[in-house]
DNA sequence: GGATTTATGACCGATATCGTACATAGCGAA
DNA sequence: TTCGCTATGTACGATATCGGTCATAAATCC
């Protein structure tokens, strides 16, 4: 029925109250959702497609501080009760998302156990992701860093291939454009990706997670393995 | 009443109740309150220390991934539903906490909409943490993320002067003791802080701050702009 | 088909930080 | 007091990444 996880997971009758009062968009690349602190109106949960949670520094620097694809939604605040954006969203890989009206969402909430667990679940990976990417930023070198974030994004996407130019990639990591062409050249080298003027393909999954750091397990694991929850009222 | 400032923000018939079931403990330095993922019994509130929350690599390397003093408590695990706890969380700068056991702060949360509304809150400040972390590690140098760090653990402190190694402070920015000790000279010859053999002192936190980058700032208000201001030094 | 834009590959010197090692000063214990 | 431990100051070469620039190939537009 949905792509998107948190919608799949879903008990039928929160699910249709929610698909009720939503509409359906295309997301295109560069497009952004929210802006930072701005007043979130909708959750949007990605069924296609990937959107970078972006920090947009004074300097005029950039780096992601998350992402989001079919395993999670756009609007966190809204379930912190801050109705701000916590941070820059703009679509990095082209897609399509449902949008639930903030009304119908925190409706939901109230009403339906299974939107509550699934948001404590969705909370707690992405807190998990977060304080691991803190760690990982500090401590790893930036081959380690795009490795892993290839393989996230590739998970994100479900797919092998996607469309990403390099300075794309450099935006999202913090790092220079030559940065992750040298790092590029040496993935290509080593067969585990194939990438030609934006056309990105992971060729060989296990050499990639090879050159990746122990971050992208962990965080895999915080989204995929932990099902034991208890409900908050 | 309390210092902890949640403890504070709390209504009467709350913090009676939770009073009423939990303990007060000290906090010795280098102490671990919980390994990463161990069980969680008891939401620890800091009346005076710093805890910090620590990712520990495979390779032996170290980062801090947060920090918790007066103004939160380590356990936010319980509120996500996990009961597991989400890092290695070991007293940073010794002092004493308040011990709630899981059950009545389970309750608490159950039957009181102060302590739902405090949790939100804090959930909210510490995932805007969470975010600026991964930009500032990813984006910013040494010695502006040592400043930065020194500003806010002496914001948690509630103090200009406190214990700490050059060793601790390395372990808890992921750099090298000696990096920290360049570092600290700096600093020093900038008249911002006074260091000697583990007693630090924040000598002109104005020098500081002006070192230490945006994020700083941002964190401060993610923690504290939605309240009066509770007596920054 | 030619012009323009986009995305790339590559190069330079500069700099921040690393890994390691070693010597010393203060401090508490015996 | 003397000893031993802890915390420090410092030094060296190695390396990762930066900031900036330029040339070129592919894609797109007219």
């Amino acid at each position: 029925m949905f792509r998107n996880r948190i919608l799949a997971s879903l008990s039928p009758d929160a699910l249709a109250h929610i698909a009720e009062h939503s509409q359906h968009r295309g997301m295109k690349a560069g497009e952004v959702i929210y802006e930072n602190e701005a007043h979130v109106t909708h959750a949007v949960f990605p069924e296609r497609g990937v959107v970078a949670i972006m920090a947009e520094m004074r300097d005029g620097r950039s780096v992601q501080q998350g992402s989001v694809g079919y395993e999670g939604f756009v609007g966190y605040a809204i379930v912190l009760g801050g109705g701000t954006a916590l941070g820059r969203s703009v679509v990095l890989v082209a897609g399509e998302a449902l949008w639930v009206p903030i009304a119908a969402f925190d409706q939901a909430l109230l009403r339906f156990m299974s939107v509550r667990d699934a948001m404590l679940r969705y909370g707690q990976a992405h807190t998990i992701e977060l304080m691991q990417l803190v760690a990982c930023s500090s401590l790893h070198p930036a081959d380690q860093r795009l490795s892993r974030w290839l393989l996230q994004t590739s998970d994100r996407m479900q797919a092998e291939s996607f469309y990403l130019t390099q300075d794309a990639m450099a935006k999202t990591l913090g790092l220079r454009r030559a940065t992750i062409n040298m790092i590029c050249g040496e993935l290509m080298d080593a067969g585990a990706i194939d990438y030609s003027r934006g056309n990105l393909t992971v060729t060989d999954r296990a050499k990639l997670e090879a050159r990746s750091c122990e971050c992208y397990d962990r965080i895999r694991q915080a989204y995929f393995s932990r099902q034991k929850q208890q409900g908050l009222p």
